[in-house]
DNA sequence: ACCTGAACACCGTTCAAGT
DNA sequence: ACCTGAACACCGTTCAAGT
């Protein structure tokens, strides 16, 4: 490589840091995330991260936060389509550097980012006339989910195919031990994806939207929680 | 030590390095769990475990698995408070060894302990009335959404005082990037965590019961999603 | 078949020393 | 204030060698 190429060694900030580790992942995976691998690609020592950086788990905060940023706003569809489109593109972000999905399940997003994916799907929610209390919360419920969803999709996808060796298990399980599974087995991994996702994503704003926020002090003994339901 | 208190070194079998496997999570936390502490702990070295478990990604399937054996199950509640119930046992055992949940949001479970939390559910499910299709997609949304909740917990938990930090940066949220937020941020985080979980496991469980599955082909702008919800 | 020691190729983080 | 090399205390996994 010439001298050309790298006129000038790139200044260390903070923001070249998160970046170089968003492009690490999303080239290699959560095995290519590490102090060592972003500080050689910055052409520097180890060490010298920490003048910006707390620690690896500071640094991973960032990253989400950063790749939040990413998410895209659907402002002129109808309420519930807007929250389910802008949920979508966080899947889609999330799935585009594979390992991300994994640390925003473990790390706590914080800064500007997260608090744009809330602000987009509180309104939404809102304008949708979800009531204020229900939509606070279920915010927490959509976006755990979406989380959830894609640490797992992306995990499974670097863990040779155990969805299939679960499936044969499944299909396979003890007829008296496990007779309802033996029945549905084969409902319980059908179907594409993004039917799945679809319906996931409709159960949960359909609960949030008619469930009531269960009494302050709950009693001991409330067993008609079940009746309850929607409407 | 003398002698004496360890009589004969414990013959390995896949069965102890995952209990104690298990042992040292409960200890220490994911940080407490290595190969290598695991064959100390054996009075082994490493190499050895390789007999009996693929690799680590292996050995920890196979822990959940074991874990989740302990859920307990509430056979003569009514079936909506039963699978309320045996979703917050599910809860207390990933909560109870620090690790665990973050590593049941990364590693698919398989295995019959697996298998009996799916077919608990999946029954108390349909005693409810859920049609099967629901059933064996709703089962998939709850266990995800517990294991997600618990993995957010510990995470959180280790990781100094995130929960404060994150809640004072909504409440200082900017009124006119963030209107939402700066209105609504006390409801994000406001209430105590079992009341939290109650109301998300009604909402998933009204969700689940009152969604119909979406069109196998979807058409491309379909949107009235919004207005087909419950009843 | 099971077990071992030693090696290989990595980690995050700290710290004294330099500029 | 920023950067560095070297060190410390770890990792998972492999493999030749032993029993």
């Amino acid at each position: 490589v010439s001298r050309r190429d790298r006129p000038a060694k790139a200044p260390l900030s903070r923001e070249v840091i998160v970046q170089t580790g968003l492009d690490l992942l999303e080239q290699g995976g959560l095995a290519n995330l590490s102090m060592r691998k972003i500080a050689t690609a910055l052409d520097t020592g180890s060490a010298s991260l920490y003048v910006y950086v707390k620690d690896l788990n500071h640094l991973r905060a960032l990253m989400i936060d950063a790749a939040l940023e990413e998410v895209q706003d659907s402002p002129d569809l109808p309420p519930v389509d807007r929250v389910k489109t802008v949920l979508r593109s966080y899947l889609t972000v999330l799935l585009d550097r594979p390992g991300l999905a994994g640390i925003a399940a473990l790390t706590m997003a914080r800064g500007t980012g997260s608090m744009r994916l809330y602000e987009l799907l509180l309104d939404g929610l809102l304008d949708a006339g979800v009531r204020p209390e229900r939509a606070a919360w279920g915010v927490d419920l959509l976006t755990l989910h979406v989380t959830a969803k894609a640490a797992e999709l992306t995990a499974w996808r670097d863990q040779g195919d155990v969805v299939g060796d679960t499936e044969d298990a499944f299909a396979r399980a003890d007829e008296t031990a496990f007779p309802r599974l033996a029945q549905l087995h084969h409902l319980l991994f059908a179907g594409p994806g993004p039917r799945r996702f679809d319906w996931a994503l409709n159960s949960l704003i359909n609960g949030i939207t008619h469930t009531p926020l269960p009494p302050q002090a709950t009693p001991a003994h409330d067993t008609d929680d079940g009746a309850r339901h929607v409407r």
